[in-house]
DNA sequence: TTATTATTTCGATTATACTAGAAATATCTA
DNA sequence: TAGATATTTCTAGTATAATCGAAATAATAA
């Protein structure tokens, strides 16, 4: 992943309505949920929702599919791995962290 | 992580020119370097290059100390894994995925 | 103290993003 | 076709961010 492209995602990922979004759509799984579902859930008017929606799918982190009225929306997993991957990139041999979590992370990778 | 903390620091990072200092400062590694020298391999004017610093700093991305003339600038690695970390979270037994870093990391997790 | 180097503040310009109501459109059901 | 529901476009107000030159300050060395 090019930095430009990076800096773009995380930008994205760096709106708390947005953040919102992707942690409901992170939490739905794969299937998805449909738009006016999120929209109740997290009471955000539809048109500033659509806006944000447009935003995340602009960066790819936003897959959706249309059936019958709803359209469709899910997390798309790799975008958000590959960006994950892109901050963490040649750290882990630095890191001087104790938590448990970032050993394990940082021996997987 | 709360969700307000995490999206604020996503969005510092998502300026591309403060997540090439971010890069830099990564592959620095915990010793760290000056200003200058920032400023000078980036090629970043002096007063933009600390305005980003400050909002780096801001988050709790960056840590300075003061050495003599310079001022020496290390990436916080554990905030870099938080909000890393807040990114992935929950989202490991939804992945389908095939690549073999995110399986790492996933089983790692 | 004076000179030198390093870093920050100030100030101004310019550009971009967030928000959301109202109206429009799209998709289906009866 | 008419009606219902879902989603988007339009529009406009408001706010915040990026950039960087010039001048100011800070820290040291001579």
């Amino acid at each position: 992943m090019k930095l430009k492209d990076a800096a773009e995602t995380l930008a994205q990922l760096g709106n708390p309505t947005r953040l919102e979004v992707v942690r409901y759509l992170v939490k739905a799984g794969p299937s998805g949920v449909p738009v006016g579902s999120i929209q109740k859930q997290l009471k955000i008017p539809a048109s500033t929702l659509t806006h944000h929606l447009k935003h995340l799918k602009g960066v790819g982190l936003l897959m959706q599919k249309r059936e019958k009225t709803n359209l469709w929306c899910s997390i798309n997993f790799d975008r958000l791995h590959e960006v994950s991957d892109f901050l963490l990139e040649e750290c882990c041999s630095f890191s001087l962290r104790e938590s448990d979590n970032a050993k394990k992370k940082c021996d997987a990778a």
